[in-house]
DNA sequence: GCCAACGTTGGC
DNA sequence: GCCAACGTTGGC
């Protein structure tokens, strides 16, 4: 099994969005960047996954997710009406992926970026790195143990 | 709202 | 294939 962190922006889809999902399960639409969509490509299903929220005034982890579907075409990639419409993919053509994840713990407070900078065990991991515009990013089962351990 | 960092685009 | 221009991300 292996970890990841994805951000969203809870003012355009949260972690209660998720939750507010039948089975708390959604596919995860939008990605746009190659680097990121190709860490999507190597999750398999039970990859954990923690659910970070970006552009908040508090910034920071705020639960798990659990991967239940593996990489598959992002149809809104073919949607001239979707703000992720991208004319370069094709339904024949693919360019875009998505995974499917449920909700599994919604955390009883935000771990914050500011938390995680400050653990000098966690200086490696991508979101706590200047400039990281990486949406997704994968996590090590020692980074993954530490961070639970805040809670 | 600012702006640094970064990825992508397109002219040459 | 280089690189300037541009758009986006995301912390602050």
């Amino acid at each position: 099994m292996n970890y990841w962190l994805m951000k969203t922006e809870p003012s355009v889809y949260g972690i209660d969005d998720l939750a507010a999902q039948p089975d708390q399960t959604d596919h995860w639409d939008g990605i746009r960047n190659y680097q990121a969509r190709n860490y999507m490509r190597q999750m398999k299903k039970g990859d954990r996954v923690f659910i970070y929220h970006s552009n908040v005034k508090e910034p920071g982890i705020v639960g798990i997710a659990e991967v239940v579907r593996e990489a598959y075409p992002d149809f809104t990639a073919w949607d001239p009406e979707s703000k992720y419409y991208d004319p370069k993919s094709t339904p024949e053509n693919p360019r875009w992926d998505m995974v499917d994840v449920r909700l599994v713990e919604r955390f009883p407070r935000t771990i914050t970026l500011e938390e995680l900078k400050a653990d000098p065990e966690l200086a490696d991991m991508k979101v706590v790195q200047k400039g990281n515009r990486l949406s997704i990013t994968p996590v090590t089962e020692a980074q993954w143990r530490r961070i639970l351990s805040k809670l």
